[in-house]
RNA sequence: GCCCCCAUCGUCUAGUGGCCCAGGACAACACCCUUUCAAGGUGUAGAUCGCGGGUUCGAAUCCCGCUGGGGGUACCA
């Protein structure tokens, strides 16, 4: 399936929350998938449970698929012909077609409460029985009926399940699964509140959106014999099903808040770059070819084939993500990794709000120093850090190489010092230059020297390479921390 | 319990009856490069395609059973 008519897919969130990574990749597949055939992504906030209800996640996730750049084409602050779209305004539309499929006898108006219902359950448990409803209301007499009408009671809509028979869902990626009707509950359809349940509301949505391919989590496939069945009460032609295998964590089950991190806006605030994010994610349960696993947005909408989504859950694996980022950040351009490394630094403090064009101009000049150490755009912070404020304080452990004794450390120091200070050029290669003569005057190993000069300008035995270090930083900055390092001797001896 | 889905290296996957005693990637390990850390390069190890039956000249690929894993079983989505 390479072309074909433009498809309409929909991402439908309850605002309970995060972006979540198993949703973010049902979203990446809903996205690619329209602009694959060049049709329209939506979105449509299904607020339907007040209970809960979360104060501002909408605006949260909003910005998520934003920063994600996975923009819809409808949708809240989009708008489009089928507006509303969030679910709590439309509460007129479902209210008329409830009523429609009530006149049909579709759906019937049950008087239970909760306790009963719970009542009920409870004692089908004891009898080893399935849990379910008892579909008491559906078979009131219509004296009953009447008399629950006139008292004014709560009631809710319930579905009327063929008692029956089968219902198949046509899944596109699993085929036809059978499920038999007597086995099937009649659930709520239009709560006590007025508020319509998520298997009513979206199945109205998806219509009335001309929403052509769904694409759910798999964990919905038990309840699509309802959504099918409502289809054929309306009358309606149905979509095309995807349900689409889970995310799994470490231990194969289904990812949730116990793996970790499944918010992905943490793994934006850690400096995970959306295209690689994306990359990846589109990895997990679809795969192109043989080989090619890096691809670019473009690449992988004109690639992505809804038809070859893998049936089976895919376990997601922060190395691979790891490797993924990694070799994004290393294929950007230095003015652009400056650019996304910046808010970094600021929030670090090692830079202003305000960069001045020089700042910026010294930025782009260390990136080269770092870009291929990075694997997360927040490692910057640490990488740079000694570029940016000197080490706070020297430790004497670490200053002094394992193969050389504080003696002759401090030695070697004080000669470099000396060597630094007459040195007429600054650049990186006169630096490698005499520092390597140093290294033969002394008679010792490259690599001592070498370990105990970086310890004593960046503080850390680990950093950018040495004399690209010491030219970013300036002769002045170089001597006075090597000054300061070589204190560090005296008031330890 | 009942219903449903799924099943190729530790992980993500390629593979849709012969090109496969199964290819790529991550992770692991080794070596090379190297001033640290990375990156890069080369290589090694790792799956008798969950198991058992069929069908077929021929099966990872089709069918059946089993086992294992997952999901569902709400006036939540």
């Amino acid at each position: 399936m390479t072309t074909g008519a433009p498809a309409r897919t929909r991402f439908a969130p309850s605002p309970t929350g995060f972006v979540h990574i198993g949703s973010l990749r049902t979203v990446i597949f809903d996205w690619l998938w329209a602009k694959h055939t060049n049709g329209q992504f939506l979105l449509r906030i299904e607020d339907t449970d007040r209970k809960r209800y979360v104060e501002g996640a909408e605006e949260q996730l909003k910005d998520s698929l934003r920063t994600m750049g996975l923009q819809w084409d409808e949708g809240p602050d989009v708008d489009g012909p089928h507006a509303p779209y969030r679910q709590s305004e439309r509460l007129e539309i479902y209210h008329k077609l409830a009523n429609e499929l009530l006149e049909k006898g579709y759906l019937y108006k049950c008087w239970c409460t909760p306790e009963r219902l719970e009542q009920v359950n409870k004692e089908k448990q004891a009898r080893k029985q399935p849990p379910g409803y008892d579909r008491h209301c559906r078979h009131l007499s219509p004296e009953e009926r009447a008399a629950k009408e006139a008292s004014g009671e709560p009631y809710t809509m319930r579905l009327a399940m063929p008692l029956e028979g089968e219902t198949v869902l046509n899944d596109l990626i699993r085929g036809e699964v059978v499920f038999r009707n007597e086995l099937q509950n009649d659930l709520v359809m239009i709560k006590s509140d007025g508020f319509p349940t998520y298997h009513f509301a979206a199945i109205v949505d998806d219509h009335l959106m001309n929403i052509t391919h769904v694409l759910r989590g798999e964990e919905w496939i038990a309840t699509s014999p309802i959504h099918v069945t409502l289809y054929k009460y309306f009358g309606w032609e149905q979509p095309v099903w995807v349900h689409v295998p889970s995310v799994l964590g470490p231990d194969g089950k289904k990812l949730s808040k116990r793996h970790g991190d499944t918010a992905i806006n943490e793994y934006l605030d850690k400096g995970y770059l959306p295209e690689a994010i994306i990359n990846f994610l589109a990895l997990i349960g679809w795969g192109y070819d043989e080989t090619t696993e890096i691809m670019t947005i473009d690449e992988l909408i004109e690639r992505f084939d809804i038809t070859r989504i893998s049936p089976s859950g895919g376990v997601f694996n922060i190395d691979k993500l790891n490797r993924f980022n990694g070799i994004y950040i290393r294929n950007m351009s230095v003015p652009e990794l400056a650019e996304r490394i910046l808010p970094f630094l600021q929030k670090a403090e090692l830079l202003p709000a305000e960069v001045t064009p020089e700042q910026r101009k010294r930025l782009e000049a260390l990136v080269p120093l770092v870009q291929e150490r990075m694997v997360v755009l927040s490692d910057a912070v640490d990488l740079l850090r000694s570029l940016f404020v000197a080490p706070e304080s020297y430790d004497l452990k670490t200053l002094v190489p394992k193969r050389l004794d504080a003696e002759t450390t401090r030695s070697v120091l004080e000669k470099a010092k000396q060597a630094l200070t007459e040195l007429p050029s600054w650049e990186v290669a006169a630096l490698e230059e005499r520092l390597r003569a140093l290294v033969g005057e002394v008679g010792l190993k490259v690599g001592d020297v070498f370990m105990a000069l970086r310890v004593a300008t960046t503080g850390s035995t680990i950093s950018p390479p040495l004399f690209e270090t010491m030219h970013a930083l300036d002769r002045e900055e170089v001597l006075a921390r090597l000054e300061r390092a070589l204190a560090t001797f005296d008031s330890a001896a």
